[in-house]
DNA sequence: GCAGTAGTAG
DNA sequence: CTACTACTGC
C-alpha cells in the first residue's frame, strides 16, 4: 500500500487547527505527526481532528509547553509516550502501525521533538543546551537498543531542532557558532543516525549538494526574499525502508499562509509491502 | 451649524482602529470622544485617523490602561489634559471647539473616563471604589468652579461608569450593591450634574421610563438576547445649549461587530448658532 | 515575531 | 470574555 506520512511542528495546535484542516484537506495525510502542540492531552482538538479523516489519535502533550501528536488513517496500537532524558517533558511518542501492512512485517513511526537548546551553544552555562545534547545522546540510546534494528521497519519524523548539512542552513559559516548548527549538535545527531544506521529520506530526494529548509524565523519579515531558513524537520527510515520512499515534498507554500507556524510540513510518501 | 458629535469607549484603539474606521464612514461625526485608548500619546495611530477626516487631535494617554482622545474635523485650540484627582492617570481631555460658531459664542467639549471603581462597593477595603467616588467628587468641584456657569455652553461626554436611573440597568434590584448603580455612586454623579446644572441630552430624547444602554458585558455570549446592558456612558451640555440637542442615537448595532467594544457609540447631533 | 504562562483590570 | 502588563521559550 502507498502510505502519506507528513510532520509538522505547528506551534499550538489549538491556535492553528483550521490551519492543520486547510493543508490536511490538500494533501490527505495517511499518518500526520505534529509537534509543539502547546497543550495537554485533554485540551487537544480531538473531535475535529478525528472528523476530518484520523480516528485514530495518540497524543503526549503538556501544560503550555512541547507535545507531540500522531494522527492516523489507519489503525495503530501501542502508543508509546516516553520520557527520553528524565526530565518530565512530552516530546516522544511512537505508534506501532499495524493497520499498514496487516499480517505483513511490523511498521513504527516515531514523533518526536527534540530541545530547542536556548541561545548560547556552551552546555556549561547554558541548560537547556545540556539537555539538548543529554536529549540527542538519549536518542542514540534508545534507538540503538532496538532489537534486530537492520530488519526493523521505522520511520522516525518530527522537529529535531538541528540542521546537520551546511546545506541545511542559509550560511553555514554564520551559523557554525549559532545553536541549530554546532559541531557538538551536528555530531551527536550524526551518531543518533549512525547507531540505528537511519537513512536521511529527505537528502535522498533532494542532493545534499542543494539548500532545503524547513523553518523560517517569524523574525524575517520577507521570509523567502531574505531565505535564512533551516532545515530542523527531518523524516528518517530504517535500511529496511531503503527505496519505499518513493517521494518527498517540503510544503513551504504554507509559510505563507495568515498566521501559520514558522515550521512548515514535510510530506514522504512510502510503498509499503 | 450641525454639529454631530460621537462618544465611544472603544477598549484599545489600537486593536480597534479598524472599527473605529467603519463607525466614521457610516455616521461621519464631526467629533468623535474616545475612552480607554489604552496607548501613550505616541502609540496613538494620529495618521489614520487624520487621513479619515479628523485633522484636529488632542490624545490624553498613559500605558496600558485608560486614556481619552479627542478627534474633530473642525478645528479646536486649548486642548486641556487635566488630572482631575491627583492620580496621574489620563482621564480628562478638554478641548474648545471654536471652529464650531467662528467669531461666536465658544462652545468646549469635555471627554471624561470616570474609573469603573472595582468590584467591591465599599472605598474603605476598596481603594478604586475610593478613587472612583473621589473622582466624582473632583468633578463636582471642577466643573461647579466654571465660571458664569449658566451662559457656558459646554458639552460632557464619555464613559461615566455610572447607571444613574433604574432603568439605566437591566435590574435595578439586582445592581442596587453591583458597582456602577449602587446609591453612593449614583447620588454623586446627581451631585456632578446639578453643580454645573448639566442636562442629560441621552434623556431628553428617550423617556426616563424607557430602558437604555450603551454597554453589555462580553461575559453574556448572547448580549441581546439576555440584554442585561447598563447606561454607562453619556452626553451631557450646559443650559445653554438646552434645545440644541436635535438628536440622539446609541448605535448598539456595533456591538455585534466582529472583535467590538463592550461598549457602543452614543452620537448626538447639535445646532449650534 | 509569536506562541505560551500568570496576574491585573474592565 | 477580553484587554493590558510582564515573563519565558523558540
Amino acid at each position: 500500500m502507498r502510505l502519506r506520512l507528513a510532520t509538522w511542528n505547528i506551534n499550538s495546535v489549538r491556535l492553528r487547527l483550521d490551519l492543520v484542516e486547510r493543508f490536511v484537506r490538500a494533501e490527505k495525510p495517511d499518518v500526520l505527526c505534529l509537534q509543539e502542540i502547546k497543550c495537554q492531552e485533554d485540551q487537544f482538538p480531538r473531535a475535529a481532528l478525528e472528523a476530518l479523516g484520523f480516528p485514530h489519535i495518540a497524543v503526549c502533550g503538556q501544560k503550555g509547553y512541547h507535545g507531540v501528536a500522531t494522527l492516523s488513517r489507519i489503525p495503530f496500537k501501542r502508543a508509546d509516550r516516553r520520557d527520553l532524558c528524565g526530565r518530565g517533558q512530552a516530546r516522544y511518542l511512537a505508534v506501532a502501525l499495524d493497520g499498514a501492512a496487516p499480517g505483513r512485517k511490523p511498521l513504527s513511526c516515531h514523533n518526536v521533538y527534540v530541545p530547542a537548546g536556548g541561545d548560547i551553544p556552551d552546555p556549561a552555562i547554558n541548560d537547556k543546551f545540556q539537555h539538548k545534547l543529554d536529549f540527542l545522546d538519549a536518542m542514540t540510546a534508545w534507538f540503538g537498543g532496538y532489537r534486530a534494528k537492520g530488519k526493523n521497519r521505522m520511520i522516525l519524523v518530527g522537529d529535531l531542532n538541528v540542521a546537520p548539512l551546511p546545506t541545511d542552513v542559509w550560511s553555514h559559516k554564520q551559523l557554525l557558532k549559532v545553536v541549530s548548527h554546532t559541531p557538538p549538535e551536528t555530531s551527536r545527531l550524526e551518531q543518533v543516525r549512525a547507531a540505528h544506521d537511519w537513512i536521511d529520506v529527505m537528502r535522498r530526494h533532494v542532493s545534499p549538494e542543494q539548500k532545503l529548509f524547513t523553518w523560517w524565523s517569524y523574525r524575517n519579515r520577507d521570509w523567502r526574499a531574505s531565505n535564512r531558513g533551516r532545515r530542523l524537520d527531518h523524516v528518517w527510515a530504517t535500511p529496511a525502508l531503503d527505496g519505499a520512499a518513493v517521494a518527498m515534498r517540503v510544503l513551504d507554500q504554507t509559510r505563507d499562509w495568515p498566521r501559520t507556524s514558522d515550521h512548515v510540513p514535510v510530506i514522504a510518501d512510502f510503498e509499503i509491502d
